[in-house]
RNA sequence: GCCCCCGUCGUCUAGCCAGGCCUAGGACACCGGCCUUUCACGCCGGCGACACGGGUUCGAAUCCCGUCGGGGGCACCA
């Protein structure tokens, strides 16, 4: 039974990193009939806060993941959240205490920090010295008794090169020499991240570590702790780190990156995972517009691509569009287009919402682009652009105007058959047609140049909107 | 500085592991055309890449070596 787990620290909002990695091990997950665990990695108390975890959540199951086990919906393996789970770090501390595989460090933060530059000025990789690795029980005793704090180091064999295979890199080798002994508890008692992910994943059963590849030189110093408890080593895969256009790891720099942003930017949920998966992993097929489903049924870890990718905003918008204007339920996108159409303040019942997103769904990109293309169906004390008042500027275009309001309001009612109508009888009787038939019209009614199709807009709008518009068109130019 | 990872169109990628089917395929973007009462949508077409240099081979995008380039890591962060 595969076991994959997806464990961010709730630092603030979902990124678009962690959202692709949350995305590759649920995929992985649901295509292995494994499981996925969320769990929360809030050991660092100075950056972990509680709203984000749950923000975290909340961003998660918008994407459309789903976890199997986690802080909200328990589990065998629980507790979820790392800052509950702290005795059983003290209680594997113990362990690797008793088998010496750990040792007090008496060095200051400020000492460390000396040496470390100094390496790195003479060219040395920057690693502990070992300096307190052989204290005797009698120097130990004597630098507490100077109440000096001390953190657990785990000791370092030396000169032995960790081969693992990762799922994704291929053979990977590192001597472990490029790092001293390592951090494991802290001086108030609290235990690192290298630690606590090889107990958390070993009990947890983990049987896959997909991650970002920024974990890649981590790996070694979890193996080492694996051995030293006796656990199995889990199999590994790193995903590419994601790019910003500017090549460098995708941050703030580079505008909006989390899941919220692009949220409230009026990207829709499946556009996200669709192209969340697109960086670093492919459909077989040439289209890249793909199910969830058709994801699981596809998707294998091994697939994923092993350069990093440049985030393609474009390219997300573009198929974001694509599920908006041709994937999605027009009454399932009305709903979820209702909030935006309020912030517009586009006021109105479900079924105008309705009809107005028929009417231009075809048009949007996001549903940000409803304050644009929606405008017409909410608003009628409109200003005219400048490019456009010369339609009705021009005679025979006022006339084309006086001539459509006095057609139109012998109608009870106006659909678009009528309205085809009727243009078509003005067509005739002023010997216009084309722009020079249309353009007042829709300027008459919308203000602008270009926009929604006028017949659709007539019909949903109604008689007495469009009867109003005329007349306020006919006052402004006549 | 040291270590690790990576290098196919501007971008995401297919192909690479099992060398010939590749005068390198698709998608986004861009440009042009068509459709259309407008914008958009849609359709058609165009532009455009195997980082470089050696080797192995009858044959290399695919295998090997080197160079260059990019990225990540080197915390009492995760």
């Amino acid at each position: 039974m595969v076991r994959v787990r997806f464990a961010p620290s709730p630092t603030g909002y979902l990124h678009l990193g962690n959202a692709r990695t949350a995305l590759f091990n649920y995929v992985y997950a649901r295509h292995t009939g494994g499981k996925l665990v969320l769990r929360i990695e809030d050991t660092d108390k100075e950056r972990s806060k509680k709203e984000y975890e749950e923000m975290l959540i909340d961003d998660l199951k918008w994407l459309g993941i789903e976890w199997d086990e986690g802080p909200d919906v328990g589990g065998d393996y629980g507790p979820y959240r790392q800052s509950e789970r702290t005795d059983i770090y003290n209680q594997y501390l113990e362990k690797l205490k008793e088998s010496g595989h750990v040792y007090k460090c008496y060095c200051t933060p400020e000492e460390l920090e000396e040496e470390r530059k100094k390496a790195l000025a003479e060219g040395r990789p920057p690693r502990y010295s070992g300096k307190c690795r052989n204290l005797s029980l009698e120097e130990q005793k004597k630098l507490e008794e100077q109440g000096i704090p001390y953190v657990w180091r785990f000791r370092v064999p030396d000169g032995e090169t960790i081969v693992f295979e990762d799922l994704i890199k291929g053979t990977v080798e590192i001597n472990v020499n490029e790092f001293g002994d390592f951090v494991i508890i802290r001086s108030d008692g609290s235990p690192v991240y290298n630690f606590v992910v090889v107990v958390d994943d070993a009990l947890m059963k983990i049987t896959h570590v997909i991650r970002g590849e920024d974990h890649l030189s981590n790996t070694p110093k979890q193996i080492l702790i694996y051995r030293a408890l006796g656990f199995q080593e889990p199999k590994f895969a790193h995903l590419p780190i994601i790019l910003g256009e500017d090549k460098s790891k995708l941050s703030k720099r580079h505008g909006a990156v989390s899941v919220r942003a692009f949220r409230d930017d009026g990207y829709v949920s499946e556009a996200m995972f669709n192209g969340l998966m697109l960086l670093g992993w492919h459909p077989k097929r040439d289209s890249e517009v793909i199910s969830k489903e058709e994801i699981i049924q596809e998707f294998d870890i091994e697939d994923v691509h092993n350069a990093p990718a440049v985030f393609d905003r474009a390219k997300l918008k573009w198929l974001n569009g694509v599920y908006i204007r041709e994937i999605l339920d027009l009454e399932d996108l009305t709903r979820r287009a209702i909030p935006f159409f309020e912030k517009f303040g586009y006021k109105a019942d479900f079924e105008y919402y309705k009809k107005v997103m028929e009417a231009i769904r075809d048009s949007l990109e996001t549903l940000m682009d409803i304050g644009e293309r929606a405008r017409p169906f909410f608003i009628d004390n409109f200003p005219y652009d400048e490019d456009a008042k010369s339609f009705l500027e021009d005679e025979t275009g006022y006339k084309v105007v006086q001539l459509f309001y006095e057609k139109v309001k012998q109608l009870d009612n106006i659909t678009k058959e009528d309205f085809k109508k009727i243009t078509k009888e003005i067509q005739k009787e002023l010997k216009v047609k084309g722009k020079g038939l249309f353009m007042p019209i829709r300027v008459a009614l919308t203000g602008k140049t270009s926009g929604v199709d006028i017949a659709t807009l007539v019909e949903v709008i109604g008689k007495d909107r469009v009867l109003h518009r005329l007349e306020r068109a006919l006052e402004y130019f006549g």
